[in-house]
DNA sequence: TGCTATAGATGAGTAGAACTCATTCATGAA
DNA sequence: TTCATGAATGAGTTCTACTCATCTATAGCA
């Protein structure tokens, strides 16, 4: 249907409005508009189609016998199209959003405030894509991600969430106080699948700390970081951890850090396309994710 | 359906395009438009119905379920627009136009050169309304006439055609050449059922010519012009008539003019509506009807 | 790996279609 | 006869639809 002809839309609309009255006055009332308007588009059609579609009576408009069918014709197409975006605009659309981050963030920060979103827009389906990797906000593996770094990202949008300050953190049951004392416990490894190291593990915080002795190859390894969390509540030993993500533990005095020093991890940011960030979904999303309460959001309110 | 909601019909037809083909390119080349101009219309009707109907990626655009869903709905749509209007143009329709004129010129003007206007204009059914009053050009009882009149109607359109002068005509075997002789013959009275007088008529001229001793009441009455026609020619005696109706008579040598005065009558027009003016079936039928050989229109050329 | 071509998006500016206003005309009703 | 009503015409104005310039992110090729 590459060779598809139409009349100027405007007058097929004018036209089927004052053939469905038979009446200028009144088409123009339906469409906001003059009557002048009205009739000035009429005409336009019908010298466009070359076809008389009225038989013109001072103060009243008769329908030729073409003018009926082409009447009826556009009726059935502009009540189909116009039934649809009611129909688009009236059943609330349940929208799929896809938001990327890390396993972690996912379970320790994001999930118990999922209910909230649920209540404030039922509409938005939020499914999360955990993983460590970073993934392409494509609007098909994911919209919008939380996801820790230097906050420049081609193309993205990225809002500082919060920081990202790894620390020794242990069962305050272990009655630690001195980095002295780590080698008489067990170190809580939590490490990326695959991953060789990474710059904020107990290799890089000895060689900060340089605490003598300590053998930081030694100790627990896990590959969910939960379950690092949850061995050192459970008095299995040190883990080195986000302080963000143990927040709820730090002051619940499940956890305490025993001493320092601290590793500054590259922040979390919110992260979607440039492009969508008109996208009324996008826009309730990153509202969502500013009203949860973080360690550095809930200190500089 | 007084509260149908239409977005801009124009940006449905832009994305109805680009959905088509998922791509703006081709859209823009589909409709003769630039691919800015798609961009903006879409943007524009996703923003209209708050909903998105791509997924954006560089160089890419792939439909959402509810673009697809909106897509099929305008293809429909407009491809019935589209079809009934290319069956409008395609299908000659035959146009009916009823030309108003009296029962002479109809017989004797007309009629000759109706073939004329059926090879020329095959989809142009032309009716005449034949009667002496004139009738409204309203588009239901008359379309256009041929009339005489002072050419001034208001909201009407007069195009001269021809003179309208009333001579005596008799056939030439009477051997007519006096006015004097007059009383030895019948005169022929053309007279319009349930007409008194008329300014053209025996009465009428017996006044300019002031012939001694002639009785203009007495003779031959006839309804029907072109009786009283027939009848001069057939030797029944003079008739008063108007000689452009007459012209094949006179140049054939039936009828002869023996002797003056001429009263001049007022003039036929082609009369149609102004608003009419453009309407293709109007100007064809007045072209027919400007190609018509009459006594003064023959002269001038 | 770097460069070029390609396709879509954004924003400012422009053109033309859609519309308004003023006026005229032809009823129809009081 | 006068006034109200509704449609049409033409000039002028507004606003939507469009273009141009520019940018971005690939995708393909050398």
């Amino acid at each position: 249907m590459n060779h598809r002809r139409l009349p100027s839309l405007s007058s097929l609309r004018a036209f089927e409005a004052a053939a469905r009255h038979e009446s200028a006055k009144q088409a123009a009332q339906e469409l906001s508009v003059t009557p002048t308007a009205i009739s000035h588009q009429v005409r336009g059609l019908e010298e466009a189609l070359g076809v008389s579609l009225f038989v013109r009576k001072p103060r009243q408009l008769k329908l030729t016998p073409q003018g009926r069918e082409l009447q009826q014709v556009l009726e059935t197409a502009f009540d189909s199209i116009s039934h649809f975006v009611e129909r688009l605009s009236a059943v609330p659309v349940r929208q799929t959003v896809t938001l990327s981050t890390t396993p972690a963030v996912a379970v320790r920060w994001l999930l118990p405030w999922v209910c909230l979103l649920r209540d404030s827009h039922p509409g938005i389906d939020l499914r999360i894509h955990a993983s460590h990797e970073p993934v392409a906000l494509d609007g098909v593996t994911a919209d919008i991600a939380i996801r820790y770094g230097d906050g420049r990202w081609p193309g993205l949008i990225a809002e500082k969430l919060f920081e990202n300050t790894f620390i020794p953190a242990c069962s305050p049951h272990l009655d630690l106080h001195d980095a002295a004392q780590l080698s008489a416990h067990s170190l809580i490894h939590f490490r990326i699948a695959g991953a060789v190291s990474s710059p904020l593990d107990w290799v890089a915080w000895q060689k900060l700390a340089k605490v003598p002795g300590l053998d930081v190859s030694a100790g627990l390894v896990f590959t969910d970081e939960t379950h690092a969390v949850s061995a050192a509540v459970g008095e299995q030993g040190v883990a080195l951890m986000s302080r963000q993500l143990i927040n709820d533990e730090l002051v619940q005095g499940r956890l305490m850090q025993p001493f320092g020093p601290s590793l500054e991890g590259k922040p979390f940011f919110l992260v979607y396309p440039e492009s969508r960030q008109q996208d009324p979904t996008i826009r309730a999303i990153r509202e969502w994710v500013m009203s949860v309460p973080s360690g550095m959001s809930a200190l500089s309110k």
